[in-house]
DNA sequence: TATATTTATCACATTTTTGTTATAATATGA
DNA sequence: TCATATTATAACAAAAATGTGATAAATATA
């Protein structure tokens, strides 16, 4: 996991990352606002530690930007409460703050449970022994890899972020092939029979749904 | 397009804003039924996110207080299918509902469906035990999968759109069949036979009308 | 460029659905 | 009540939809 670190003071920054790293997080570090875009833009961040009060652009303004670029979790460092008091006023997405001085480890404790807190946001889909790492593009059953095609994979996710709805093959051709594929709709059940085949015992849980299309609907079996 | 999010777990609220603003909706968010009234009835709801057990009011009281203020459409959330059960009995306007723990997601992706349909359009129908959910595409009774036919399925949903009105074969015939359909009248017959069987205890619902067609009118016993 | 991989389409097999027919059951009205 | 009209039912053949394997076209990779 990649954290950015933007304050401007550099002891602040290194120590914040010493701790960090010994958790085995990337570190990226910026001075100021501006630099931190330059930084979130050229790499992809996972999380952002912002002090407010910096010179160039302040904390307020840069948040605001990076969030434009990427829905981040922002843990927010301030000198003092009343600081912090009037950014709630600007209701931007600030996942959790500490007050300065503060101590790194609950800066670590803090940034472990935020992000536990947007796990649901992760794009990983665990059915059973069956599971989908978006994040690492891989689909593994009982921890074994499966192979998928690009095609088969794109068609797994979008049944997986549709799980029990019914989907048209022209929803599938047009959100997997896009709307400028003008091709046979029996390709998608193609797709659907090696899918399923590579699935194995999952395979079963693309229900057909004759005169529609497909459905994505796992049910635990005890 | 606004929509008012209400459950008592901050998280659930966050994780569901989070995802809508991603989809350009003006969030509202209310932690119980309470505050859900009020917050109703300042701003100008469009469409509501509700959770069944709550604190001070539960989604039941809520959605029936709504209602009488504006009828809007209401997805709902609940924790077990059980819970969803009790609801039935309310006969409340519900349009559709996803069960604990659900993913983001599938809400996303169930308003867009419900925001496509208009009021005759709806896409959940509930009469008693009987429940057609036109999103998954499914019948239950009692919770138990109804395996219907296409024709069958596309019947039930023309007759639980078109409840209380006397439908002449002809209207069925050019609208479920088609008007490009020059079979015999006597098809219905056989399809209405079969869906009645299907449906069980539900099938007295589909009268018969002599000399003109057949009527879905649900009347609730006792 | 050659090779391997992936994708789309086709043709045929299999399964499911549908419409029709014939016959039974039921309702209606004289 | 009975004759008649109308609907319900069951069986079955025809039609339609999906599953499958083979193959050719397209694309990516070395």
């Amino acid at each position: 996991m990649k954290i950015l670190i933007v304050d401007d003071e550099e002891l602040i920054r290194q120590v914040l990352k010493e701790y960090l790293i010994l958790e085995k997080y990337q570190i990226y570090e910026a001075e100021n606002g501006l630099e931190a875009i330059e930084v979130f833009k050229k790499n992809d961040i996972d999380f952002v530690i912002m002090d407010i009060m910096m010179p160039k652009m302040d904390g307020y303004q840069a948040i605001k930007e990076l969030k434009k670029i990427k829905n981040v979790p922002v843990l927010l460092l301030s000198a003092r409460n009343e600081e912090f008091d009037k950014l709630l006023g600007f209701e931007i997405g600030v996942d959790d703050y500490v007050t300065k001085p503060f101590s790194p480890k609950e800066v670590v404790a803090r940034i472990k449970a935020i992000s536990k807190r947007n796990e649901i946001n992760k794009s990983l889909y665990v059915f059973d022994d069956l599971l989908i790492d978006d994040v690492a593009h891989e689909v593994k059953i009982k921890n074994e890899l499966i192979m998928l095609t690009p095609k088969e994979y794109d068609l797994l996710k979008y049944f997986v972020t549709n799980q029990n709805i019914a989907l048209t093959r022209e929803q599938l051709l047009n959100n997997v092939w896009g709307y400028d594929f003008y091709g046979d709709d029996r390709t998608i059940d193609t797709h659907v029979k090696t899918l399923r085949q590579h699935l194995g015992l999952y395979g079963k849980y693309i229900k057909t749904i004759r005169k529609v299309g497909y459905k994505f609907e796992f049910k635990k079996e005890n």
